[in-house]
DNA sequence: ACCCAGGTGGCTT
DNA sequence: AAGCCACATGGG
């Protein structure tokens, strides 16, 4: 293991960060950390005041500091929300520590097929176990055996009866279908409307998981994923019907611009929060 | 026994 | 285009 240090990060907190819905494979430790598994490294994340501290099992500085979106100025993306919607406020402070974590692409693509009509806790025991089946062995890691998120091709040759087994329910036809599409199509390309068309295209993947996709695993912050939390937030605060799809879309556009998916992130999290009380 | 969760596919108006 | 409803599973 090496520990590597980033000094005076502002705008994050672990909890914002890795309990806003984004990511199903890291888990708290004790106040200030959180364990995690990304692609074929695990690591220790720490958040000692303003000081990042990583111990990882591959100590590439580069990789980590673009997974966590270290380049990216958050009190400037907050500023900006805030002049444009001052409601948003009180859910910029519940959740000032989120950041848009820049993950891999098909880890994204299959984790939201699973999410669909799901809640966090299941979605993160089935990543779990995915992972443990059919992923690759990393090693043991506090005790634990650690395992990568599975590969495309051990996906693509699953047998959806396995997966039915390990409770995936209907979703289980869907995950090989998907990742033997994405080892033909690999990462859409495009404009993000061509890319739109591709993820959809994917059995399972409707506008919502799309959307995450994009959100997530393309880093498209313009993207507004409208789950059931999201449909009661736009009812409350702004007063439309939970139907109304199309107008929360066109509002999040028009209000948050070219974050509104982190608009929505915010949103999200001050709502999940409150209405769980985790 | 019902309702809900980071919804979608398929079918009917 | 919009409105139903079935779909697996587990927790409240």
């Amino acid at each position: 293991m090496e520990e590597i240090i980033f000094k005076n990060v502002s705008d994050i907190n672990l909890d914002h960060v890795f309990q806003s819905g984004q990511t199903f494979r890291w888990e708290k430790l004790n106040d200030s950390s959180y364990k995690g598994i990304v692609k074929d490294k695990f690591c220790i994340a720490s958040l000692y005041g303003t000081d990042l501290i990583l111990n990882v099992s591959d100590g590439d500085r580069q990789f980590w500091h673009n997974y966590f979106d270290l380049g990216a100025n958050y009190s400037d993306f907050k500023y900006r929300l805030l002049t444009n919607d001052s409601k948003i406020e009180t859910a910029l402070k519940n959740g000032y520590g989120i950041r848009i974590l820049r993950q891999d692409f098909f880890e994204v693509l299959i984790t939201f097929i699973i999410s669909q009509n799901n809640n966090i806790p299941r979605i993160t025991k089935l990543v779990k176990a995915l992972s443990v089946k059919y992923g690759e062995y990393l090693g043991e890691f506090f005790g634990e055996s650690a395992y990568a998120f599975p590969t495309p091709e051990s996906l693509a040759a699953a047998d959806a009866e396995d997966l039915k087994e390990m409770k995936f329910g209907y979703r289980s036809t869907y995950i090989p279908k998907a990742a033997e599409q994405f080892l033909k199509q690999g990462i859409p390309e495009g404009t993000i409307l061509e890319q739109t068309l591709i993820i959809e295209s994917y059995t399972g993947v409707g506008p919502k998981v799309r959307s995450c996709i994009t959100l997530f695993g393309l880093h498209d912050m313009e993207s507004f994923p409208i789950d059931t939390w999201v449909k009661k937030i736009m009812s409350d605060m702004y007063g439309f019907k939970s139907n109304e799809i199309k107008k929360m879309q066109d509002f999040a556009e028009k209000r948050f611009g070219d974050i509104a998916g982190l608009a929505q992130q915010y949103l999200f999290f001050d709502y999940m929060r409150k209405s769980y009380k985790i």
